[in-house]
DNA sequence: GCCAACGTTGGC
DNA sequence: GCCAACGTTGGC
């Protein structure tokens, strides 16, 4: 199994709108970068569980699990002129951009401020906390997955 | 293919 | 709101 982490801004999409979607499960949609797409496309698959983080926000930071319950199909906003995500460049026979269908799994009770994650040696190769990353979807390894899941039993008991 | 200008991300 | 770090665009 893979273990990733995908960032939405909560004001855009937060785990509550994941949580109210039907089966707390929706699509991912409008990443519009090559290499996250990459990860979405080539790397991520049925099964895998993936951290949902909060970007751009008064307190960032992870906030839930969720898992992959479809892999990698085209996504749609992109051919959809009135979507803000539409780009033009995307066809329905060469589709550019890729969404995955995510369900929520678990949202903590206390979110695991970025703040705190920076604090942690064990972390200090997450794609997350180098220096002016911007990835919005990125590989964890199972040791760092884990040790997150450790520090989220710390603060949520 | 280079690179300046511009737009976006996202923490603070 | 500021700004650093990137990614993309487009002229040449």
């Amino acid at each position: 199994m893979n273990y990733w982490l995908m960032k939405s801004e909560p004001t855009t999409y937060s785990i509550d709108d994941l949580i109210r979607a039907p089966k707390s499960t929706d699509h991912w949609e409008g990443v519009r970068n090559y290499q996250a797409r990459n990860f979405m496309r080539d790397n991520m698959r049925l099964g895998d569980q993936a951290f949902f983080y909060h970007s751009n926000c008064e307190i960032p930071g992870i906030v839930g699990i969720m898992d992959i319950v479809r892999e990698s199909y085209p996504d749609f906003t992109a051919l959809d002129p009135d979507s803000k995500y539409y780009d033009p460049k995307s066809t329905p026979e060469d589709p550019r951009w890729f969404m995955v269908s995510v369900r929520c799994l678990e949202k903590f009770k206390k979110i695991i401020p970025l703040g705190l994650l920076k604090k942690y040696s064990e972390l200090n190769k997450m794609i997350l906390l180098k220096p002016g990353n911007r990835l919005s979807v990125m590989p964890l390894t199972s040791q760092e997955w884990q040790f997150i899941l450790t520090l989220k039993k710390e603060l949520n008991g």
